[in-house]
DNA sequence: TTGAAAGCGCTAACAT
DNA sequence: ATGTTAGCGCTTTCAA
């Protein structure tokens, strides 16, 4: 465009150094097997015509892009209050980046969208894709699944069909909920309560059942439904003091759930942990250490499980192999993180 | 990889169809100047064969690319807890995939990668860039320019360098402040403090500038900077209220601020609209729809600022012109949102 | 309207 | 260790 300046091509370059085309493209490439006065002859040469490669060309031939897939199905609306997706974009970026990978950005807005993306990793513009999609019945996994592209789904794919097993990025959901239900367990609470998120979700359905590890049967009013956000989180601890006014303790399903419950119960004048203890889940910072008072909740490293995603992506194209046999989901520990609700 | 079953190629789709590579290459790219029978047979045999066209290989000869390069400066804390650039984002995405292009996300972290997004631009992997990077001194405005490429900025861009015109989308914050501030004077307020965003950013430079428009000369205790965060609005309010404690008004440069700044007032007692009216900037509805009582705000809308600036870049592209003489800037209006603290 | 053929810029055999 | 050469899959003159 602009001003039709037309970039040096290797041609030139290896011109310019007095060297083949080849050897200057081993030089580009690393420099393994030149000798070292061409290749100094050839960096020089790049240095001075600043050259860089062109990618569409080197592509047609290596059949490699350096280029990653991040989908991101848009009826996580989420994404756009939580800051969870832009950390975890972060991590990915960081190492994408790091090992010299591109990183396209693919937002889908419903059903319609499906299609595209299908088509488009089908398409062999990218090596790999990173996807987040973690409503049980989703068919974007399945989509993706046929169109053969390597991919490594963030948090643990819930969709029924796919018999190949996926490869996965996931925090111990479960687990983490069970630390946090033993420990108002252990603060002598006895009437908790859960604040679930949306349970067509892994990660909310997990939360759940680690809940349910602790408390088995329980009375079933203590478990409330919601949504992962502020205003869910409010309406369920509206209903839940309704329902069980002697709740001692609650469970929310995420920080931003958490938000809500505590403002709701401070308006109904419940003291916070004295009268109910509040517990979370994620740890985003912004939120959980900002509540009123400082949230008590299950940390997540929620960049590091993005760095990971990419990473186990990368490793997989590079061995060249679909990761067959290699772990099928990662699951990273979770850590409770005391403060003052609990 | 995974199958090593290679894509089929034009050649053979061609081959299915009975005719000639360029042919089917014509009826590939929308078909124009082909005979209808034709174009249905090579429909037909790309149906079946589920042909997908390399991108590569079309680009080395086009030049195009299809794609277009999103920079987000990550000195941007805020990435991560406004949903601002969520919100621009999905507008971007919007547009770019309504016109069959790709995004291609650049995040920087630091000085260290600006030569990197640079080396990037320059290196003509993309048609254009989007890039956010509203800092007074961000050197990377001057680079992106050196690399040719066609850029649309997103916000007005402060740097002092670069004599071009650089193109921008941004809303009134000048004239949305001063909406606000005389909303806050038409009703009857007369001690109307500003809480700043990040000087060094010209959004929040430009909003205190809307706010000194219509204060005029004024007590400079009213003014206090802050970082468009909750905990820096509670940080700035504490601060106003020790030092002006017959505040009656306040205009937070955005909604994150604002919802701190209410907390402050809440927990020292002063009732909000009654004692102190409120009014913040940005209206992103899951913080001000929220916050108690409802917040007065100056809507901009951000998704829509988002799909203009990527229109704007591919309009640019397909005219071949780097926009010379197009409009440099194109700023967006704002509306003042009547809820409840003001 | 259709086809033949010449590259786009690069890598990877293969020769030397 | 270096050079020669044959494509990668596509668009686009140019002829027919």
């Amino acid at each position: 465009m602009s001003e039709a300046v037309s970039r040096p091509t290797l041609e030139a370059v290896a011109a310019r150094a007095g060297v083949s085309r080849a050897t200057a493209s081993r030089v580009v490439n690393g420099g393994d097997g030149v000798r070292e006065p061409l290749v100094e002859r050839v960096r020089r040469a790049v240095e001075e015509l600043g050259y860089v490669p062109n990618q569409a060309a080197r592509s047609l031939v290596t059949k490699r892009h350096d280029a990653v897939a991040v989908v991101i199905a848009e009826p996580e609306t989420r994404i756009f209050t939580d800051p969870f997706f832009a950390l975890q974009l972060r991590g990915i970026s960081k190492e994408l980046t790091a090992q010299d990978n591109q990183l396209v950005l693919l937002l889908t807005e419903g059903r319609d969208d499906h299609a595209r993306v299908a088509r488009y990793l089908a398409g062999g513009h990218v090596d790999g894709a990173l996807v987040f999609s973690l409503h049980l019945d989703d068919p974007l996994p399945g989509l993706i699944e046929g169109a053969g592209v390597p991919t490594v789904f963030g948090g643990r794919p819930g969709w029924s069909g796919g018999s190949k097993s996926a490869v996965y990025v996931d925090c111990d959901n479960r687990g983490g909920a069970e630390d946090a239900v033993r420990h108002l367990v252990g603060l002598g609470r006895t009437r908790i309560a859960h604040i679930t998120g949306p349970l067509d979700q892994t990660s909310a359905a997990d939360r759940l059942q680690g809940y349910r590890d602790v408390m088995g049967e329980t009375d079933p009013r203590l478990v409330v439904a919601s949504d992962f956000t502020p205003s869910g989180g409010e309406r369920a601890m509206g209903e839940l003091l309704d329902r069980c006014p002697d709740v001692d303790a609650v469970f929310a399903a995420n920080d931003l759930t958490a938000l809500g419950a505590l403002r709701v119960l401070r308006e109904r004048g419940r003291r916070v942990p004295e009268d109910v203890a509040v517990i979370g889940f994620d740890d985003v910072l912004p939120v959980a250490e900002q509540t009123e008072p400082a949230l008590t909740t299950v940390r997540q490293d929620i960049e590091e499980m993005g760095r990971l995603m990419a990473r186990l992506l990368l490793s997989t194209l590079n061995r060249g192999e679909p990761a067959t046999g290699a772990p099928t989901g990662v699951v990273l520990p979770t850590t409770l993180i005391r403060r003052a609700t609990a």
